[in-house]
DNA sequence: CTATAATTTCTGTAATTACTGAAATATCGG
DNA sequence: CCGATATTTCAGTAATTACAGAAATTATAG
């Protein structure tokens, strides 16, 4: 595939950014070439346009599937995998989101409760680190919940929630 | 320092999520370990608690007053530095998301800004790909319009909002 | 101004992570 | 089943990142 000038830029800073994010740079940039592209790529023309190994473009496109970020089509008559990135800007948001919070926040609510339990019991903790553990535990207990409640929302309702701003506090009271 | 079983499961599990929220291993402990101590520490104590070298605290101290996640206090009558984090768990995610927001997405918004720019004269770049790349900018600003104006809420307000979970929804309408 | 304590900088090394290219495996038409 | 093509696995290498310890710098008390 051909890149134009600015599509090169593209790739390249969404890799830069990429590794700000947690993924490998060569991921992030796999994921940029199929998002900006109109027609799904196969794995050869990914690891050719970009300049990096097929056994690494293999390994990239498996990570961006197990994400739900990339997509497998298949064409009548050839036997080639083709990929597709998502290519709404928001479900990819969430679907980052999503993955981070399975991956980072429930990990470590699960933890905090554990030590919350234990902490009842125990003699030799401060005070102090107790009800450090537990307004942490509290907070992230709060905003799990909110985002839960968000998470369903139908995006028109999202939209117009965002573009309500700050009107939203009047709205509430407070 | 003497830690608490507890504490130190505690400092090792947040060195650990530290590792995937982009800080290094280290660096995330000595936060774990300011946010669970009562009182300030001085670089000296944290380097023997966690069992790194000095130079590596002062290093990552650093890091963590660049991100005002702890600050410096002094004790009369002692030339070394102390140092505390921030208590509050709200407080301590404001600082972070600012931080990701200002070094992750201000520059990705002006970078598609460039490009939204340039397209607008570009003849050879697939009209698909200028969508998607406006389609992501526009995403992007109003994702950051609803945080500038939700950011400056007062906290009464914004856990108020949290609490009413999706009843938001009805408030708003559809 | 000097001696001492505290902190930071810097350089080499260790550990981790990413990548390549070859080999192995899987898939499919005939 | 065979041959051709596509994909994945794997082992060695390269690149990056984190770290320790020594050396240098800064600050302070006397």
């Amino acid at each position: 595939m051909k890149l134009t000038p600015i599509m090169q830029r593209y790739v390249v800073h969404w890799g830069e950014m990429g590794t700000r994010w947690g993924l490998n740079r060569s991921v992030a940039q796999m994921h940029a070439l199929l998002y900006l592209s109109a027609e799904p790529l196969h794995a050869d023309e990914v690891a050719e346009t970009l300049g990096i190994a097929r056994s690494n473009v293999s390994v990239g496109l498996k990570e961006l599937l197990s994400w739900n970020l990339v997509q497998v089509t298949q064409t009548l008559g050839d036997r080639r995998d083709f990929f597709v990135a998502q290519r709404d800007p928001w479900e990819v948001v969430r679907i980052i989101v999503e993955g981070r919070k399975r991956r980072e926040l429930d990990p470590t609510i699960s933890f905090l409760k554990e030590c919350a339990a234990e902490l009842a019991l125990d003699r030799d903790t401060p005070a102090y680190t107790k009800d450090q553990i537990a307004g942490q535990l509290e907070f992230m207990e709060t905003l799990m919940g909110w985002y839960e409640s968000i998470r369903s929302l139908p995006r028109k309702t999202l939209l117009k929630m965002m573009r309500m701003g700050q009107r939203i506090a009047k709205i509430i009271g407070d």
